[in-house]
DNA sequence: TATAAAAACTAATAAGCATTAGTTTTGCAG
DNA sequence: CTGCAAAACTAATGCTTATTAGTTTTTATA
């Protein structure tokens, strides 16, 4: 049968993965079989393990790979002088910009993450965890600043960043809105409000 | 072994689908054999059908009657003359007391449709798109009466709904604010923005 | 063109799955 | 206390699963 065959920059495991995490979005993690996963690469089942160690470990790198972007990026914006809310404006942009450039990836990362084996769950949640903390710290600033209303900082995280996450159900739509008005609405309501 | 105890106005079904609830929640519904859930209810696997139709069967249960829990608010939203600004507010606040009141249940219809299986999948699709399709005029309404500011309606239902939706991570710091601080802050959060 | 490594294949393993059939136990109504 | 229905049990069916072993084909290099 045909061989598995690697773009330009792509390694063959590359090539699985990506594969691997369109079918765990669009059918679950558990409901993927490698059998299935194979026959969309072109290839028999057992001829995936020359190139991957195991069903898991795809899902690990999918996952860790999302989450050190994101860890990253945040990185970076702590380390610029910019006042909070515009700090906050750039990271709100950054995820939405992962989640219509990187859709599967991040939608593996945001609803599979339960399925990863310890010690990778653990890691995994930690490192949410962490992110989540930096952000808050972020907002908390912001609130003594007074650039941001007083709030409780963590339901101010939490609602931005599932926002955002909305995204998900955003991909059927893609064609009736472009992606900038898309991404300014979604700022300014976050950071001005719905309501005149 | 100890036969399933109904409670005072549950059925015996009714506690399995509960449990799967639960069950289904934390592993994901292909991650959950009826083995498990057996175990959680107190009981052999093939008990369990002696109460309901199939492991299909409830999952179907627990997405419909979240289903028709919000369509049936909407539709009496909708028989009330309270301006748009009030209507969503209220909305909103059901939400976010489905998310807490009946945390299992929404989780799974938001996460589990994807494995209902035909007619039934298509009927939850078609559903769930006519409630944001009405949401969607209301906020409409709002934009037209000059509420709401001028913004593209679909992105600003999507951001209300996912915000909402994003109180499945609140389980852990339940304790830490409560959930009428939580609720108001939300709420106020999407009306009005996080800026000063 | 010969050789060695990479990567495909087929076959098999062992476990887990939802569900059905058939039987026994339980609990209640008379 | 008897008898019947509800609901438990054990055993079995047939299917799917991820993964390993062993072998053959393909590909690239020298």
């Amino acid at each position: 049968m045909a061989k598995i065959k690697p773009g330009k920059n792509a390694s063959k495991k590359d090539v699985i993965t990506k594969k691997a995490a369109a079918l765990f979005k669009s059918k679950g993690f558990s409901s993927t079989s490698m059998r299935e996963l194979a026959e969309t690469v072109g290839v028999e089942a057992p001829s995936l393990y020359n190139h991957i160690g195991s069903k898991s470990e795809l899902l690990q790198g999918i996952c860790f790979k999302v989450a050190n972007a994101f860890t990253m990026y945040l990185d970076a914006t702590e380390n610029n002088t910019d006042n909070h809310a515009t700090r906050l404006e750039h990271i709100i942009r950054f995820h939405i910009s992962m989640m219509l450039d990187h859709f599967d990836e991040v939608y593996v990362a945001n609803h599979e993450w339960k399925h990863l084996k310890e010690p990778y769950l653990s890691n995994f949640l930690m490192q949410r965890r962490g992110y989540e903390k930096r952000l808050i710290s972020l907002m908390e600033g912001g609130i003594a600043a007074k650039e941001f209303k007083q709030t409780n900082p963590y339901v101010a995280v939490l609602t931005i960043l599932s926002a955002v996450r909305g995204l998900e159900f955003w991909q059927q739509h893609k064609k009736n809105i472009s992606s900038q008005v898309l991404e300014d609405d979604m700022v300014s309501l976050l950071l001005k409000g719905i309501n005149k």
